[in-house]
DNA sequence: TTTTTAATTAGACACTTGCCTAATTATACA
DNA sequence: TGTATAATTAGGCAAGTGTCTAATTAAAAA
């Protein structure tokens, strides 16, 4: 979980995993989308393929890159966990809601 | 969405949205719960309330925080545009598949 | 009012990150 | 074989991040 959130904490990154949504790409396809340089947008693909988020395929000269689906399939389970409503439980010994803890404290 | 992921890439910061999954804490109760300093924690928990991932409450002379599940949300449908079937374009010109083009390329 | 407790803010420091250019590797093609 | 193209690796630098201690703010309690 640590490589994948690392990996998504950037824009350039999260850029380049949309354009793969669309269609597979090589390495110079992506690179050609951005400003800055080819050895840069190699690191970021590294990055990438270090949380398994894409799977790179060498074609004779051109490598190309592509999604791998699987990996969002885990972050929406960990992603999930939290929209389910909490569980009710007490943060307090006497068991009383906000309201009346607030009110008890400030009057 | 780029603060939201940046807020999330931080084991100890992910460790505090899951303590705050099963209740609501004070700054000092979510402190207890790490070796790192009070003012460390601090700044974690601040992070996350610029992310909008959670919600403080100021009780007398405690703080209380809270998950904040609508931003969650967000971040669901964000992950779930990935793990719906990609468009089949081809990404190529002559519009052969990868194992064709493989087999022509590489012999 | 003075002291204690909870929490944050300020400032400093080491480590990491993202970027660059230059060099290297590997394949394709004349 | 020699040259061109695609991509990565290496090394260096500026900016950002997480951590700490010390200082500050705010509320509660003696």
């Amino acid at each position: 979980m640590n490589t994948l959130f690392r990996a998504l904490d950037d824009p350039t990154r999260r850029q380049i995993l949309e354009m793969l949504r669309e269609k597979d790409l090589t390495a110079g396809e992506i690179a050609d989308a951005f400003t800055i340089s080819k050895p840069s947008i190699s690191h970021h693909l590294d990055l990438l393929r270090q949380a398994n988020l894409v799977i790179s395929i060498k074609e004779g000269q051109f490598v190309r890159y592509s999604l791998n689906t699987t990996v969002f399939d885990e972050m929406l389970s960990w992603v999930m966990a939290f929209t389910q409503k909490k569980k009710h439980k007490k943060s307090n010994k006497n068991g009383e809601g906000r309201e009346e803890r607030e009110k008890r404290i400030n009057g």
